[in-house]
RNA sequence: GGCCCUAUCGUCUAGUGGUCCAGGACGUCACCUUCUCAAGGUGAAGAUCAGGGGUUCAAAUCCCCUUGGGGCUACCA
């Protein structure tokens, strides 16, 4: 039975490397039919992020992540102090300073197969320093604490970050000490930002609680996520959280640390959007612009109406945030130039007895002919963006009275 | 510094000894479409497979060295 965990601190809001590690245990909980754990390990007290450990439930829930069963190491404190004195008697470890080291035996080489990429990984022994287990204020270090619980949880695979790869010798040794079962270790490679170092806050990797506030879809970062290191083979990209699932291989997954490149996001991100239907774009819509009144009133307009225009808006949006252009227009600053195409305009809109998509594209083009322009200066002029949703649609919808109140306005 | 991991287009990657003078995707560029911007379609540029040695009839694929990158080196996780 397969039994996997994720060991979170809660020191920060999750990015998109830590997300990732969660979601490929997730992957392969899922794939072997076991079990996923959340455990949360807040033994530095003093690190502790209020609002952290929300924020790890917030994106684990949002994305989908679900887990089976959920520990707090800090509810646990006795059990990690037993086992550090159960130690002591064997004469493994030792007191120091109030706290608890563990006495390594130099001459001996620790090694481990690791899953991903399913190498002999070597340590010697004699550049192990005898470790903390148990700090002097009754914590346990992250070596004691996680040792204990992955036994005591039957955890069957360590699937972490490769920044674990130089302490799982000492892992190794506390198992040995205690005489268990080793679980498999398989050491994800850390995700780099674009300066090509660990992905973290201090280079400004965005949380993904941010990703979301970006506006970009569960489906499209979990996809996206799922890519980053892992491959199943052939040329599929787009692929929904069941055919990961069912796909996911820990031998597929790559050694190599991959760079966080947003570009490739965003082109996802937008894929998804457009194969979303309105009903469900509708949804998210409003739950993105909760607070936004405009956003909102405009979203319970004709549901007609509406679905014209998400068709029209879907190809042009990347995130959910770009759905604001695209939707409400600014007043625009022109010059005279510009000024004298908008007088232009209003003159030819006025005269059009039947308003519609045909009267008003053949209207704009009149322009366009005597004035010698772009069409991106007709945008300007009527939506204070130099690019949009197409004219003819989106001003038939509006209406003829509005359209030559907005262009009168910036005369 | 020491120890460990790692190395294919700018980026994500396919590739596990011959079918690879290296395939796909993103991005970039061009063209088509066109009222703008996208989307879509077509096409192009882009990697002497980090470098150097081996092994082999044959290497991106195996081995070694060098170099680059990363991680760890806390009574942090």
């Amino acid at each position: 039975m397969v039994r996997v965990r994720i060991a979170p601190s809660p020191t920060g809001i999750p990015h998109i490397g830590n997300t990732r590690t969660a979601f490929f245990n997730y992957l392969f909980a899922k794939h072997t039919e076991g079990k996923f754990i959340v455990r949360i390990e807040d033994t530095d007290q003093g690190r502790i992020v209020p609002g952290a450990k929300k924020a790890i439930f917030e994106i684990l829930n949002w994305l989908g992540i679900s887990w089976d069963e959920e520990y707090v190491q800090s509810e646990r404190k006795n059990i990690y102090k037993e086992h550090a004195e159960d130690l002591i008697r064997k004469k493994m470890a030792y007191k120091d300073e109030g706290a608890v080291r563990f006495k390594v035996s130099t001459n001996r080489e620790v090694s481990w197969v690791d899953a991903i990429g399913n190498k002999k990984v070597s340590f010697k022994a004699d550049v192990i320093e005898d470790f903390v287990i148990l700090k002097s204020d009754g914590f346990p270090t992250y070596h004691l604490a996680s040792v204990v619980d992955d036994h005591l949880m039957n955890i069957s695979h360590v699937i972490r970050g490769d920044e674990w790869i130089s302490s799982t010798p000492k892992h190794i040794l506390l198992y040995d000490a205690f005489g268990w079962d080793k679980p498999i270790f398989a050491h994800l490679s850390v995700i780099l930002g674009t300066d090509k170092t660990k992905l973290s806050k201090r280079h400004g990797a965005k949380s993904v609680l941010d990703l979301k506030n970006d506006g970009y879809l569960k489906e499209a970062l979990l996809n996206f996520m799922g890519l980053l290191g892992w491959n199943p083979g052939g040329d599929k990209e787009i692929m929904n959280i069941k055919e990961m699932i069912k796909l996911f291989d820990l031998k597929d997954v790559n050694a190599a640390s991959p760079i966080f490149d947003i570009k490739k996001l965003d082109w996802m991100n937008g894929e998804y959007l457009r194969i979303m239907n309105n009903e469900n774009l509708k949804t998210l819509l409003s739950k993105f612009y909760d607070q936004d009144k405009n956003i909102l009133s405009y979203l319970k307009s004709d549901p007609k109406t509406l679905d014209f225009i998400l068709d029209l808006a879907k190809t042009r949006m990347k995130t959910l945030k770009e759905f604001k252009d695209l939707i409400l227009p600014k007043v625009p600053k022109l010059s005279g130039e510009e000024k004298n195409i908008a007088e232009t305009l209003f003159e030819k809109f006025s005269t059009i007895k039947i308003w519609n998509k045909m009267t008003i594209l053949s209207a704009m083009k009149g322009v366009l002919n005597t004035q010698k322009t772009k069409g991106s200066i007709l945008y300007k002029i009527t939506t204070g963006f130099e690019k949009g949703l197409p004219l003819p649609e989106s001003l038939e919808i509006l209406g003829k009275e509005k359209t030559l109140e907005r262009i009168k306005k910036v005369l």
